[in-house]
RNA sequence: GGGCGGGUAGCUCAGCGGUAGAGCACUGGCCUUACAAGCCGGCCGUCGCAGGUUCAAGCCCUGUCCCGCCCACCA
């Protein structure tokens, strides 16, 4: 019976099944069936007992479109959410975007200068509206391109970070942390980026290293004669100077302890202090000049000394009137202006090469200058610790665990968060000013403040907070926070939160503070992060090294040219071409541009990397080695359906099977199972996805499906009332295997899989879609692990692939009628070989049945040997090739047969012979030792008759 | 200056204590009635270097050299 939610809505237009597996025609079928059919869906009812899995979505930009970061972790978290909805769990991936303040800000403003507009011409509201129109038109299109990769939150519940709700939230934490002393207004030296003209937290601020710059040595006038040379890297400071340090125990400086210098540009004298901690009397010429109000050593050295703090700086990053005549000029005119003038009053004194450290402003990239200023700080240190010890006692798990370092380092040392922001685009501090100094915060804007106006002598804060505030919120704030929601008691704390490394700083460890503060649980069970996608020769993809790959390009398929006229706009395309065949070496060979791959191809592709690889080198050849796996699965499941034929009907009841095949391939099937749900536990995903397919390609169709096909395809004439259980069996193991496998690897590839499985008969209790599972349980599957069978199996495939090779390296035409003979002295194996002759005589392509027989009979003219080393006792294969034979060619393979024979028995005898191994290596390895070695001494011995077989050719 | 990764087949990467693996590339043969986006074969490695632990080491330890990333206020 089917739910009342479950609607058909059957997708039309189905393609043909013999024909080319084509994503483009089976990808859009399915999307909306899903939606419809309330697939994404999270229930938030207090009835529901199904166990709960919640992730939380990094909310992308809103300026963004989609990066091959996002298809990354669309990827890898649509393979965990699918996989738990499939195991029946009331399943949340909360969507959302994220307004990202300075981001969009100047996205915004850059559209208007283009119009001649700017946002202060505008105005505050007037450009607000601006952005929230252009958030409208532009906004959440990054969740259609999710779609189109089949990713599965529940789009119903998606946020946006500025929406009202979330505001609230937003507003509701500032006014608690306030009220508790932990928010706070402090004047401190900040970092502001004079471009952006706002405050960046330490973690906005990018340490660009290795920029070439010069150390500058000049000269103060001691007064009382004498002077003292400085060195800096930035002499424009010098006109913020406060003092002149020296190291106290620097017998150079002595005699200057104590006395003063005179500015030689701005009309006052400071002191010459000395400072153990700031100064090292081996750098530079031992003197340090100190501008407290512009360098966070100064600006504490200041306060040890009590030194004045002198702002040389407008926020434009222009010199104000501290500067006397050079007020006005720009930094880099200052810093050339300030050098001609010490010059010009003899004070230079030396320019020395200095490889320095840039602090830039990961948004616009301009120089971050410290400045004193008065802004809004949150206390971390308690919330840091509780943070810590969350990790710490194991209530919230890191994967890959090396990231706890990470961690701790980061929250062992943070510093207050300045969270105030000279912004317009954000949300608004909910603090009011009044006019002797007051600050009240607040919800709303307090009846003591009047009425809003603009000559009110109350008015709001006009930061708004740094974007990374609202997002520290989102586990809770999504879930309507601070209301006691149904789906903030049914789906918080999340289970897992699986991101890029790359924000565990910014975001992850701010949630776990936040999280903690608010509710007193941890945000999330678990944090899962991934590496960076990078190009196929590890770089960084950025627009400047024109190796940006587009998700969609390789969904649908692209030209080169087009692509890179998209992706590096600001390269002349042949430049740009060649700079993407460069970071793409096997897409270069790839001729003109991507076909289309399809999202099931680069999902699975993305997902078959290890996430905890710090850089993911995504390489197009193996997303098209990806595709024609697709093409496999299209065809192996045609195949499947031509041998279930028309009159297939699923049994009632599963069953074990007895047969030899059939149990094998279950036994394959319990263990493929087995490898996917350990890789999704460990967060090794891409362990889950190549188990599933190489049992898919490597076990079923390679040859599970190649020795059924005869078995199934034999007319009931041809086959003896004795086979029809053994028919009846595999027609049910089959079926119950495809069907397995594409439940199995429907949470990598969705689309694919749903379209098969929609083909496939399938027992009455499944649901309307593929996508509702179940999902193929380790207890079911279980039993079926049969080691005995698969040890088995593996001496069929050994004399399959002996015959054959010997077969192919004779070039013997494949309808030559060649005799297969294969002895054993030991009868299981010539009672198993006898067992499944027929479907080795299919595999080999041999006319008649292999000839089964003890060691040592007659050697016919014209036959090669090869020889399986099983552990049991080596088996002969010999192909009868009827002076087909070349004789060096023959000897040739023996040869290289005995040498590695050799070279393993030679490790083993290395291994035996070597003291105290058989006294202290633990009895089964000797054992197993002991037993390939004799195995290895009769399979040589095997191969020497073999040899001599072939000399007499 | 600290911290974290990584150096394994031509390329991209698995493997992390018991006889070196995958995909791609290369190569020989096959249009074999699921699939040429395929099939059947083959070639390819002193597992960065040097010591050590161990019966046994890509795998553990120490040192060392490269490469990448992160953090940090050396003027």
């Amino acid at each position: 019976m089917l739910p009342m939610t479950e609607l058909a809505a059957f997708p039309t237009a189905a393609p043909a099944l013999d024909q080319p597996y084509d994503p483009a025609t089976v990808e859009p079928r399915w999307y909306d069936f899903w939606e419809q059919n309330g697939v994404f869906a999270a229930s938030d009812s207090p009835d529901d007992t199904r166990p709960v899995y919640v992730v939380p979505m990094p909310p992308p930009n809103v300026t963004g479109s989609l990066h091959m970061g996002h298809a990354l972790f669309t990827a890898l978290q649509d393979s965990l959410v699918r996989w738990h909805r499939m195991r029946g769990y009331n399943t949340l991936w909360q969507p959302g975007t994220d307004h990202a303040g300075i981001a969009t800000q100047l996205v915004v403003e850059r559209q208007l200068a283009q119009q001649g507009l700017s946002r202060r011409a505008m105005g505050r509201s007037a450009f607000v509206e601006r952005v929230w129109q252009w958030r409208r038109e532009t906004g959440d299109r990054i969740h259609l391109q999710q779609r189109t990769l089949g990713a599965s939150p529940d789009w119903s519940r998606s946020r946006f970070t500025m929406d009202a709700p979330m505001n609230r939230a937003v507003v509701e934490a500032f006014v608690r942390l306030f009220e508790q002393g932990l928010m706070y207004r402090a004047t401190r030296l900040i970092n502001w980026c004079p471009e952006c003209a706002t405050t960046l937290s330490d973690l906005e601020v990018e340490n660009e290293e290795g920029a070439n710059g010069e150390l500058f040595e000049f000269a103060y006038p001691v007064e009382g004669g004498g002077e003292i040379v400085v060195a800096t890297t930035r002499p424009e400071t010098m006109l913020g100077d406060t003092a002149v340090a020296v190291h106290p125990e620097d017998p150079r400086y002595v005699a200057f302890h104590g006395k003063r210098v005179r500015h030689p540009f701005v009309d006052r004298t400071f002191p010459i202090i000395t400072d153990a901690i700031l100064v090292d009397p081996k750098f530079g010429t031992g003197a340090v000049k100190v501008t407290p109000a512009h360098d966070f050593n100064d600006f504490a050295t200041g306060k040890r000394h009590g030194l004045e703090e002198i702002n040389i700086l407008n926020l434009d990053g222009t010199l104000n009137s501290n500067a006397g005549r050079f007020a006005g000029l720009d930094r880099k005119e200052a810093r050339r202006a300030v050098k001609t003038a010490l010059v010009e009053r003899g004070l230079a004194r030396a320019s020395k090469p200095h490889v320095l450290t840039l602090p830039r402003c990961s948004r616009s990239g301009g120089i971050v200058e410290p400045m004193i200023s008065t802004q809004w700080f949150l206390s971390m240190r308690s919330m840091a610790d509780k943070a810590l010890e969350a990790v710490h006692s194991g209530r919230t798990v890191i994967l890959p665990t090396e990231w706890t370092k990470t961690y701790d380092h980061f929250l062992g040392s943070i510093q207050d968060w300045c969270v105030s922001r000279q912004l317009w685009w954000g949300h608004q501090i909910p603090a009011w000013h009044g006019p002797n100094g007051e600050i009240k915060v607040a919800r709303e804007r307090p009846q003591e403040c009047g009425a809003e106006s603009a000559d009110s002598p109350w008015q709001q804060d006009p930061d708004v907070l740094d974007t990374w505030f609202s997002s520290a919120l989102w586990p809770f704030s999504t879930l309507g926070w601070p209301d006691r929601t149904r789906a903030l008691t049914k789906f918080y704390p999340a289970s897992d939160l699986e991101t890029g490394y790359d924000i565990l700083f910014f975001w992850v460890a701010r949630m776990m503070m936040f999280g903690l503060h608010f509710t007193g649980l941890v945000p999330f069970r678990r944090v899962l992060l991934h590496g960076m996608v990078v190009d196929e020769t590890g770089e960084k993809m950025s627009k400047v090294k024109g190796n940006v790959m587009d998700p969609l390009d390789l969904v649908y398929g692209t030209s080169f040219a087009a692509m890179v006229e998209k992706t590096a706009p600001l390269s002349p395309p042949a430049e740009a071409l060649a700079k993407f065949r460069k970071a793409y070496p096997s897409a270069a060979a790839m001729g003109a541009g991507f076909p289309a791959f399809g999202a099931d191809a680069v999902r699975f592709t993305l997902v078959t990397y290890p996430p905890s690889n710090k850089r993911i080198a995504l390489s197009p050849k193996r997303i098209e080695g990806n595709r024609h796996f697709l093409n496999k699965i299209w065809n192996a499941t045609r195949l499947a359906l031509e041998l279930l034929g028309s009159g297939f009907t699923w049994p009632e009841q599963a069953e074990t099977a007895r047969h030899f095949y059939n149990r094998w391939i279950r036994s394959r099937f319990a263990a493929a199972c087995e490898s996917v749900h350990t890789g999704f536990d460990e967060f090794r995903i891409d362990e889950a996805a190549l188990a599933s397919y190489h049992f898919f390609w490597d076990e079923l169709c390679s040859w599970y499906l190649e020795i059924v096909k005869p078995i199934l395809r034999r007319t009931p004439l041809e086959s003896p009332p004795s086979s029809h259980d053994l028919v009846r069996e595999t027609r049910f193991t089959l079926a119950y295997v495809v069907e397995g496998s594409l439940r199995l690897m429907h949470p990598f590839m969705p689309f694919i899989t749903e379209e098969l499985w929609q083909r496939l008969p399938r027992p009455r209790s499944r649901r309307i879609s593929l996508a509702f599972g179940p999902y193929p349980t380790r207890d079911d599957e279980g039993p079926a692990r049969c080691a005995d069978v698969d040890d088995w199996m593996d001496i069929f495939k050994d004399v399959v692939s002996a015959a054959r090779a010997i077969r192919s390296e004779h070039g013997v035409d494949k309808k030559a009628d060649v005799r297969l003979t294969l002895r054993s002295a030991r009868p299981e194996t010539l009672d198993f070989l006898s067992a499944h002759a027929e479907s080795i005589r299919t595999l080999v392509k041999t006319q008649g049945l292999p000839i089964l027989e003890g060691p040592g009979g007659r050697r016919e003219a014209g036959t090669t040997m090869g020889v399986v080393p099983a552990s049991g006792g080596p088996i002969e294969v010999l192909v009868a090739l009827r002076g087909l034979v070349d004789r060096d060619g023959e000897l040739a393979r023996i040869e290289r047969e005995v040498k590695k024979v050799d070279r393993e028995l030679s490790s083993l005898d290395k291994k035996l012979a070597a003291p105290g191994f058989t006294e202290r290596a633990p009895k089964e390895v000797v054992e197993e030792a002991t037993t390939q070695r004799r195995a290895l001494v009769e399979a040589k011995a095997r191969l020497d008759t073999a040899r001599k077989l072939a000399e007499e050719l």
